[in-house]
DNA sequence: CGGCTTTGACCAGCGC
DNA sequence: GCGCTGGTCAAAGCCG
């Protein structure tokens, strides 16, 4: 698989566009009946001439969508800007007496430039031909996970969800990684993986993970160890603590429960920042945590004051964001997405420890909707402006990522739960539709019935049902896509190389390949469920349901193999049997 | 034998 | 103060 990353993304895009054009061009020389053979050479002369025109014109396309894209971003950094100076005289002149570094009433998304950056591009918009601003975009421009999250070991420490009184020094990576945050009050620049930890003592957050998982535990790369088992109030299904044992004092914690409605949903509740270097699938689910965390804090500190209830985060954070959805680390944070949300039933969830301690923000896994993508036919290339989409840009309805951006009824969404003014509980449901789009892509991969991609495309949909884990990984994988606009130049090839860039580094026009890549690259871990992409083997259906039976008395007990060897699920249905016999 | 899970006991916070 | 609940501890047992 290394392999295949060798050349440049560039000529990747080429070849792509070429091969999927010669197909094109096959079939039409097929269906024309009346050409000879004497007719074909010449008809593929002319055939090739056109692809190559039609391959400039893609290019030219592809550059200019990035353009596009760049030039929309730094719209928006200056739209954010402005709306933080203005903030910052209005609580000058009512708080002058704060402290600098007290706990942001507001925080805003920089998505990877620190403000000081936005100032500059916002000059270099209005010199829009100074040369400069280019080299600054592909530097600078880098959204979620991106290339410097690829740094040493060491300064990946700090990737995981939330705060916790035992916390690395501060000064470490402040440039390292991608997405950074800005506090209103003084423009200073927070990283999503470290600041947060200053920002969150006040608060403690918890980032919940709701999954479809047949497993007794989501494999989040991490390894943990159980060190009790409750039976919480409201839930027949024991809730399971384990802390991380990658490092012996790594103050990260987990829960893990089984949703009472539906026990096929895993709950799982993180807490604290891992104190130690991650692996790949650790840090993807990490850093995802990370922002959704800190969409939290900067939510809710204004939605706790507020007794309105349903207020909406992003709603609170208006100020900053404007009307377009919000991202962190690629995940769109919409407050439309939030009312849509209201409606299903399972859309609200309340989160294990619903105590009023923690704000706890929710990753929803679950339940893809109900756009189930068996009712799409396969041959058909599947792309919603609305979803997310890996499709590439030769899909004849092609939409830029700028529309994304200003789309408001992006599927990616945010919500904010406060039907209780006490609790403070959010709701993040981006990944469903995110699995419902990544299904979509397997189809666009496999429509263009190219051999490689086809088995790409199988590989992909192995690795995907025989690990979980996928799930952190494609969260990552989802979020550079979106976050990513400009590319990392030679970067790129390095980080695709080494595993984890090839997950954060995507380029606009290259997604099927590089999102195929990401997933192998994995080591064969994922985390999607087979039934989100293949909709469940005969098999996997069978075991859910044993599974379903042994539920409520079932030890949470594979967390061991959960950083090594991912679980089987066949061998944890063993065990379960096994346990329950030995209870018997 | 080391590392892990299990499980009852214990502790702290909160509401009444 | 008391009871409830969530969270943690630690001894015992299991497993590779």
């Amino acid at each position: 698989m290394s392999k295949m990353s060798s050349p440049s993304s560039s000529e990747i895009e080429e070849k792509r566009v070429t091969s999927i054009i010669h197909e094109v061009v096959e079939v039409d020389c097929s269906t024309e009946q009346e050409v000879t053979k004497e007719d074909k050479p010449k008809c593929s002369k002319e055939e090739m001439g056109e692809v190559k025109e039609e391959n400039e014109r893609l290019k030219t396309m592809l550059s200019r969508v990035e353009k596009d894209y760049n030039s929309l971003q730094l719209r928006f950094f200056d739209i954010v800007n402005k709306d933080v100076s203005m903030k910052d005289i209005e609580d000058s002149s009512t708080n002058s007496h704060e402290e600098i570094d007290e706990e942001p009433e507001f925080v805003s998304l920089c998505l990877g430039r620190s403000p000081n950056e936005y100032k500059k591009d916002a000059k270099n918009i209005e010199n829009p031909n100074k040369p400069k601003e280019k080299e600054d975009m592909e530097v600078n421009l880098s959204l979620g996970l991106d290339s410097k999250y690829m740094v040493p070991m060491e300064l990946v420490s700090d990737l995981s969800p939330m705060n916790s009184s035992e916390e690395l020094p501060k000064e470490v990576e402040v440039e390292e990684k991608g997405a950074i945050f800005s506090t209103n009050k003084s423009t200073k620049v927070i990283n999503v993986n470290d600041e947060i930890s200053e920002l969150l003592p006040a608060k403690r957050v918890r980032v919940s993970v709701r999954a479809k998982c047949d497993t007794p535990t989501m494999n989040d790369g991490c390894q943990w160890r159980k060190y009790g088992q409750k039976i919480a109030k409201g839930n027949p299904c024991p809730r399971a603590y384990y802390r991380c044992t990658v490092a012996p004092a790594c103050p990260v914690r987990k829960q893990v429960q089984r949703c009472a409605d539906d026990m096929s949903i895993l709950i799982t509740t993180y807490e604290g920042t891992h104190n130690h270097p991650l692996q790949v699938t650790a840090s993807a689910m990490a850093y995802t945590t990370s922002a959704a965390a800190s969409m939290m804090v900067s939510g809710s500190s204004t939605s706790s004051s507020s007794s309105h209830q349903n207020q909406n985060i992003h709603h609170n954070n208006s100020t900053s964001f404007g009307n377009s959805p919000t991202q962190i680390n690629g995940l769109n944070f919409n407050h439309h997405q939030f009312e849509q949300s209201r409606t299903p039933k399972q859309h609200f969830f309340i989160p294990p420890n619903h105590n009023n301690l923690f704000p706890t923000i929710t990753l929803d896994l679950t339940s893809p909707s109900s756009l189930s993508s068996s009712n799409i036919p396969s041959n058909v290339p599947r792309f919603s402006p609305n979803n997310l989409s890996f499709c590439s840009t030769q899909q004849p309805n092609f939409t830029p990522i700028s529309s994304i951006w200003n789309n408001s009824n992006n599927k990616l969404g945010f919500i904010n739960n406060n039907t209780n003014p006490n609790i403070e509980k959010t709701q993040v449901r981006p990944f469903n539709h995110f699995q419902e789009n990544f299904y979509q892509n397997q189809n666009c991969m496999t429509s263009y019935q190219t051999p490689s991609r086809q088995a790409l495309a199988e590989t992909i949909s192995k690795a995907i049902s025989t690990d979980p884990s996928l799930h952190s990984v494609i969260a990552a994988a989802v979020s550079s896509i979106v976050g990513q606009g400009s590319n990392n130049g030679g970067k790129q090839e390095e980080n695709r190389e080494n595993g984890l860039g090839a997950g954060l580094n995507l380029k606009l026009g290259e997604y099927p390949q590089m999102v195929s890549n990401n997933l192998l690259n994995q080591n064969g871990k994922g985390c999607l469920k087979g039934s989100y992409f293949k909709r469940l083997s005969p098999t996997t259906s069978s075991q859910a349901k044993n599974f379903m039976l042994l539920q409520p008395s079932l030890p949470f007990s594979v967390s061991k193999s959960s950083a090594s060897k991912p679980p089987s699920i066949v061998n944890n249905i063993n065990n379960f049997d096994l346990d329950k016999n030995k209870h018997n």
